[in-house]
DNA sequence: CTCTTACATGTGTGTTTTACACTTAGTGCG
DNA sequence: CGCACTAAGTGTAAAACACACATGTAAGAG
């Protein structure tokens, strides 16, 4: 096995688990891109806020902004007359306002039923 | 594209996402070995209460199952003197029980980032 | 007895999601 | 110039997951 698992982490002889939400950089770049308008560079080093990684693979994050502008969740255009090298500007759709708005939803009942798993867990101890 | 993705589903017009944590299985398969032993097909029946799915697919079930027992994460033999078809009765071993703490760590941190998210997102409502 | 259904454990294989490695290009600085 | 930082990508492999199918035991219906 070349590489170990991305949520458990092999790490000076124990586990190191992650408990990540599957695809959560999605609703993570739509709500910075409802802040404001932003290019990927600059989302790449704001998304740690959100979820809590060092950084997210910018190679997956270019495309998957191209895969959201596919399906008509963010537009974006060449920054023209911006210094530095050529950006792209993303902004967020309506139609990306209620896919966060449903990832809202999703994530609440996550929150429920990791709580539950949790309150579970300390019953047991 | 034979399928949809699964956190991401297509229904009645609009996308119907599902926030899953990663490898929520894992857990919740020792969380549930620790209350008791048990065999897969039991597990398998138990796990939606955890999982908060209609089903788990059984057949990584089964793999995933063999692959805790190789990282010796649980134990199991075959249950003879039961009736009806083999069974094999899967035990939490005290390694499996300190991951799934390491699991309910990095799943509590998971809800403070989730929180966190959310709060921002009612912000800028 | 035969058929069907439920229990129980699996394998094969394709899709989706993520990780890791690498490329290209503009700009400022010592 | 050489180097670091900004900015946007491509290629590819591995990990996680979904779906389809195979195999065998036992219990109950007709």
């Amino acid at each position: 096995m070349r590489h170990g698992p991305r949520s458990r982490r092999h790490h000076g002889g124990h586990w190191r688990v992650f408990a990540r939400v599957e695809r959560f950089t999605e609703p993570a770049l739509l709500l910075l891109l409802r802040e404001r308008p932003a290019h990927g560079y600059d989302l790449l080093e704001r998304l740690p806020e959100l979820t809590g990684e060092q950084r997210v693979e910018m190679g997956n994050l270019y495309r998957l902004l191209r895969a959201l502008e596919q399906e008509g969740l963010v537009v974006s255009e060449w920054d023209e007359g911006s210094p530095g090298p050529a950006k792209r500007r993303y902004a967020i759709t309506a139609q990306g306002r209620l896919l966060l708005e449903q990832w809202a939803d999703a994530l609440r009942h996550s929150q429920d039923r990791t709580e539950r798993f949790l309150e579970r867990y300390e019953e047991g101890r």
